[in-house]
This record gives structure tokens, C-alpha cells and sequence, in this order.
DNA sequence: CTAAACATGGGTGTTTACCCCCATCGAATC
DNA sequence: GATTCGATGGGGGTAAACACCCATGTTTAG
């Protein structure tokens, strides 16, 4: 039987995901935390096969729990769920020494499957981080997939001021430059971004957590 | 046995869900549903006593699927589940016809308690809920000045489809209306909303935390 | 029952967005 | 020194967005 940790700061979902684990019936929670301390303290003082952990937690957060777990109680493995599938969030949980992560978009039966996967001692990560992994060596050094980064200064500028609302003619004036140039760095901006009109390209910002 | 409608985005949490509901031996899930338009769908065609939503959620958020519910089958009392406490979802949610409003951090106990209270025909709101609805009966000034509420059902539908990117050519043709009609829904909201273009819309609609 | 709101669609414009070419000039790179 | 890249500007065109009108039915609320 697998002897399981649930950290969830959210009280429904958590007792939700003992219930689902419990309903399994291959395994057991013997432990649940509502924070990142509270899970420390009960992994490393029950030492379950495997620790589920949300990566939004309050006191502490699941990246730290990760790495704390894997400093001082190695034989616990981690299995990280989130609703986070940013690559940034995928390189640090893996780099903390996360045996497994899953989106909480994956199905229950996927959960299930990835906790008997790291009991077993292997690890477990989903299609998607695979192949974040795979660029990140392929790349190494720079974050795959990036068509902000390959947008000049001028046309962050522009960018910018497009999401803010302005049209290309307020853009011009702003800038001091002439309304075809705007337009020009517009349409540059669209195609490299691989976006189709304003409003994506609006999306794109707020996806890439450019606002603000 | 209460019929449930579980509505939820991330597969993990809808089916865990499921399976504390089913475990606490007072209910039946007749429904699950992935996304709003198709909790939407199932609660038309199978008419559950309780719906029970979560806010975030693609295509059609869970304020949307509230508000539709009330209107064509009011008979289906909607529970909202959330992680956000803003006073403004609050607000939102019980103008749009919710019966239950909940925070994913209470526990499964209250949940079950809330379920059973909507299926009886009473409305349940946690203590938290309780005061913001209070201190807005006792300040009825201008409630919220909700531009977004002034919109019509079909506009909200038109306004979701331009944020999501849509050219009007391709919403007509989703809605199976002509362009013209698209077109005239499109400056309506525009009007309403009072932004001037599909930029400031986008951002109207982070603002308003509209999306997903 | 009457008035208002809504969804539908059309007319007629102007403005803006977007695309594909093109050129020049400077700066950096090689 | 040659080449690439960035910023600038333009021509010419299509499509889309947007702003005003307007008219019908239907539904809804007072």
C-alpha cells in the first residue's frame, strides 16, 4: 500500500483529492497539510512513499517544500500538481528535485498512474513537461519558444502602447514617429508573435504576464 | 438522492470532486462538465437539483453559466466554488442568480451541507458571503457601477468571441448570423463598455477578470 | 395593454488594421 | 569592406473595424 502526503491549501479540493486517492483503493493518505510548513513537518515526521504538493500554498510555497523534501528527506518523493503549466514554473520544480509534476487539467486516472509511478521509484512527467525538458536541452541557456524576446527595442515599445489601447496614429504621435512606421513595426510585431489581430495579441500579453 | 452537476476545468480537481460527493453517500453526480458552454448544455438536458461551478473556466466562465442557468432553468440552483474572496465576484455572482457561494478553502463538510441546503430550495452563503452582502444592504448607494451587467445575454456572447479573437466575419458565422448583426452587437459593446477599440475591450476584460 | 428592450439585418460612410512589396541610412557584426 | 539588422518611411491594396443612421418582429416589463 502507498503511503501518501496531500498538501492543498484549498480545504475542498484536498479533502476531495483523499477521497479520490482513498477510492482508488491503491493506496493510503496518511497525512494532508493546508500549508507548505505544515507539510514539512508531517513528511518528514511520517515519511510517506509519496508527498502531493500544490505549488500555491501559504507560509510556504511547493517549490520550497520540494526542495527542503529533497535536502532533508530523500526517500520521500515529490509529485507537484498544479494548474500552472509555464515553463519557468516546470524548470524550478524539477530543479528543486520534483520527481513528477502534473497540470490539474490531467485526468484523476493520470494522477493515480504517476503516484504508483514514483512509489515505484521512477519518475513521472507528463507529455507536456517532457518536451519543455527536451528544448530546454536542446536550448540550453534561453527559454524555448520566446517570439517576445526576438522583438526589438522599438517594437516593445510599440507593443506596448498597442496593448495599452492606443491606435497606430496616437502610436506615431507618442513616438515621433510617422503612421506608416508604426504601422510597420505593427504588423512586424504581429508576425513574429504569430498572433492574427489585436485582440490576440492583447491575449498574448496577458498569457505572457506582460501587463501591469 | 440529490442529482449534482459538478462543473470544473481541471480534470484532477472535477473528478476528485466527484468522488467525495459520491463518497458521502448523500448524492448522485449525474454531470460533469469541462468548460461553461458544455455545463450549460448538460444542465439544460439533464436538469440536476444542484449545479455546482467553478468561476474559472474556458470558453464560458462561471458568472456567465449562472446568469443562463437562472434564466433557462431556474429549477437548477447553481452553487459557485471558487479560490477568489474579491468582494466584486461576490457581488457579481448572487446579481447573476447563485443559490450558494463557497470557498474551495472550506472544508468538504461544508460543501456537502451547502449541496444539501440548495437541493431543499434554500440558498447557502458561508459566513464571509454573509458580511459582504450585509455591508452592501447597509451602504444601497451605487451598488457597482457594472457596465459588463449592462450588456445582453447575446451581447456577452459577442463580447467573450471578440476577446477570444474573433474577427466579426467568424462570430457571425459561429452564432449563424449575418456579419451586419455582429457588427452592430460589436459597437453596442463597444458603446456599453465604453472603450474605444478591441484593445481596451481585452483589457476591459482582465480587468473585470473575464477570462478563461 | 403599452412601452421598452432585444435580436435581427440593412445602408453608407470613414477610419483603422493588416499585408506585401519597396527603399534608405546607420550601426553593429563578421 | 561586406553583410546583416534595426529603424525609418513609403505605395498600393484588401479587409476589418467603427460610427451613424434605419427598419422589423419578438419578448419582457410596468
Amino acid at each position: 500500500m502507498i503511503r501518501i502526503l496531500v498538501a492543498d491549501d484549498h480545504t475542498v479540493v484536498r479533502e476531495s483529492l483523499v477521497a479520490a486517492l482513498i477510492a482508488s483503493g491503491e493506496c493510503q493518505v496518511i497525512a494532508e497539510a493546508a500549508d507548505g510548513v505544515a507539510a514539512v513537518e508531517q513528511a518528514l515526521l511520517l515519511r510517506p512513499n509519496v508527498a502531493v504538493v500544490d505549488i500555491s500554498m501559504p507560509k510556504l510555497n511547493g517549490i520550497e517544500v520540494v526542495r527542503r523534501l529533497a535536502v532533508e528527506a530523500p526517500e520521500v518523493r515529490s509529485l507537484v500538481l498544479t494548474m500552472h503549466e509555464e515553463e519557468e514554473y516546470v524548470l524550478h520544480m524539477v530543479h528543486a528535485g520534483a520527481s513528477g509534476y502534473l497540470v490539474k487539467h490531467a485526468p484523476m486516472a493520470e494522477l493515480i498512474t504517476a503516484v504508483k509511478t514514483l512509489a515505484a521509484g521512477e519518475v513521472y512527467f507528463g507529455p507536456y513537461v517532457s518536451r519543455v525538458l527536451a528544448m530546454q536541452v536542446q536550448r540550453p541557456g534561453r527559454s524555448f519558444d520566446d517570439p517576445y524576446g526576438a522583438l526589438s527595442i522599438r517594437e516593445r515599445e510599440v507593443f506596448h502602447l498597442v496593448v495599452d489601447g492606443m491606435t497606430t496614429k496616437e502610436i506615431a504621435r507618442k513616438l515621433e514617429i510617422s503612421t506608416k512606421t508604426a504601422e510597420n513595426h505593427r504588423s512586424r510585431i504581429l508576425e513574429k508573435l504569430g498572433v492574427r489581430n489585436t485582440a490576440e495579441l492583447v491575449r498574448y500579453a496577458v498569457r505572457k504576464h506582460l501587463l501591469d
